[in-house]
DNA sequence: CTTAGCACTTGTCAACTAGAAGTGCTAATT
DNA sequence: AATTAGCACTTCTAGTTGACAAGTGCTAAG
């Protein structure tokens, strides 16, 4: 689309363009220009001609010569960045959100997974989120639990008090040569970022240990794999089948195909652009379908930053989205 | 149907159920006397005697006057307990489980999530994996670590080896008193099972901390929570986009059913018979959908134990599935 | 007891039809 | 110059029809 379009467009343009977005998100079939004549005041044919004009723009679509029109990718496009308007929260879904922010018994996280669940749940839309754990926080000490001849615990916690910990099997080596290597540790690495970590694991502590530990390749191993389960981002996907409830995936085979990339792609569907602002990815600018459109923003406080998202049709109520992730995403960051 | 039919049918009547529930389970379809008649050494007009003796002893059902048969409930009953007989697994699936067994970096828990990972990848039905952690585990230690003036990690450990941990807020309670706390559970119930610390917590910690916390009610409440925690099972589910691979589920509807109760209502569909045997539950006696099977079995170590399931559609590879769920329970309850 | 033969039933698929929905164009109207 | 009424035309949808395939049940003969 010619970015001049969008002052080209008259005001009448404009309104029917968001009367067929809205319409057609409420009933996902065509809309014919009678459906329009009666809100806007004038006949159909010349709603007829003004639409037969958008879609030369580009904004519209017919799904046959003779069909209703439906907004194209670039109409939705269009309507999201220069017709809709921020819709207010419904005072029932404000309450619902508020009850999780207000719980004092939740942790953040939790309250972060527990809103989008809810966003789920109202909206019928999956909703995604992305913890980004390792982000910002540091090697604040490693504990250590025996728990009999052969076993112990290893508990790992960060400064802004992230958890990670691993049950290790260490017969054969002695509980002193463990001991040390945790000291070794606590004294050398702490306060180090967590990404940094499986470096100055191997560069410093490694050579070190190597010296005095018969098994002090089984035991760096141990330690690596603690850290670097630290670097993993936390993925959880909530209301996935929600997809199956929309008209546009009657077809069996493609709700397989994008609950396979929900599953296994997620990391691509939902990390893109790196400000700091809702992103609306419609399309085939998502990474799962065409029929798809994909909004996310990033949220971070002192503690902690993530991504959520909200993955629907493209046929989306995008104000009511926005408006909730904008809100969630406030409701965090103030937490 | 009757339990005299099990010594009525004659030999070639078992064969033709049979081979009617193998055809059957291959291909989808109902199957029809010619197909039947080419293995068996007799003719179509035989076999088609022999089926409708079948159907009237409830074995066998049609879809239609004219169309082949198919298994009734029953049938594939009969089948399971009298005609199946247990199939080798494939050096290829049991190359690929071993691989998990016998790798020693991965805890038991691990190696059961992966190892029914494997089974839903290589028979495309959906795999489950409910452990229930606090059996038999008693309390090891808690720990504490501050992280500021406010927070702190509260940390819990059991005697086998498993861990909780929960960031509390404590601004408004003195450091001193929650070490006091802390160290009064551990005098006091430590070694106690954990499903009976919620008991011992409130009868004979919170008398005592009333007495010197003032916010004792707070300090109650976040012990409350992580030793609830305890308790609850762990849930995994895999392989759920399979059941849209299935042909018995072309119907948008019916695999949306299907999935929110997957989602809902795992332990109602998977815990059941409280015996040590791989039990099987064929359409209605699952509790998902009448073309559902579910073939489970409990594990039992003496850290931990859980049960495992398969659900599938009922037109399922049994002998296959018990196969692999006899394998694999063998080979933690031996690892 | 087994089998060949045949009438009969049902499902499937493609072709066709009538009606509904909605368009684009033209000519008349404001 | 913009709007509208009118109408021919296109496509989709749902229902009907008919031919064919798959498979059964029954009967009578081997």
């Amino acid at each position: 689309m010619l970015k001049e379009v969008i002052y080209l467009l008259t005001d009448r343009q404009k309104e029917i363009l968001k009367l067929i977005v809205m319409e057609y998100v409420k009933g996902a079939k065509p809309v014919g220009s009678n459906l329009i004549c009666e809100t806007l005041k004038c006949s159909s044919a010349t709603v007829r001609s003004e639409m037969a004009t958008l879609e030369e723009f580009g904004l519209l679509e017919k799904t046959h010569t003779s069909s209703g029109r439906i907004p194209s990718e670039e109409g939705y496009r269009y309507y999201v960045n220069n017709l809709m308007k921020p819709k207010e929260i419904s005072g029932e879904d404000m309450l619902k959100l508020q009850l999780i922010f207000s719980n004092n018994q939740l942790e953040l996280s939790d309250c972060i997974k527990k809103s989008l669940e809810i966003v789920s749940d109202i909206t019928n839309y999956t909703s995604v989120v992305l913890g980004a754990k390792s982000h910002d926080n540091t090697l604040k000490e490693v504990n250590l639990v025996p728990l009999d001849e052969s076993s112990m615990i290893v508990i790992v916690i960060t400064d802004k008090g992230f958890v990670e910990h691993k049950k290790i099997d260490v017969h054969g080596i002695s509980l002193d040569e463990i001991k040390k290597t945790v000291t070794l540790i606590n004294n050398m690495i702490v306060g180090t970022p967590i990404d940094e970590i499986s470096a100055k694991l191997e560069f410093e502590i490694k050579p070190i240990i190597g010296r005095y530990v018969k098994e002090h390749e089984r035991l760096y191993n141990v330690f690596y794999n603690v850290f670097t389960n630290f670097t993993n981002k936390s993925v959880d996907v909530m209301g996935k089948s929600n997809i199956l409830k929309l008209p546009e995936f009657s077809n069996v085979d493609k709700v397989r195909d994008v609950l396979e990339k929900l599953d296994e792609n997620i990391d691509n569907i939902v990390e893109e652009d790196d400000d700091n602002n809702i992103n609306i990815y419609i399309g085939k600018e998502t990474n799962i379908d065409d029929d798809m459109t994909v909004i996310r923003t990033k949220y971070k406080t002192d503690k902690e930053e993530g991504t959520i998202a909200i993955v629907g049709p493209k046929r989306m109520e995008y104000d009511r989205v926005v408006n909730l992730l904008e809100y969630i995403k406030e409701n965090i960051e103030n937490k």
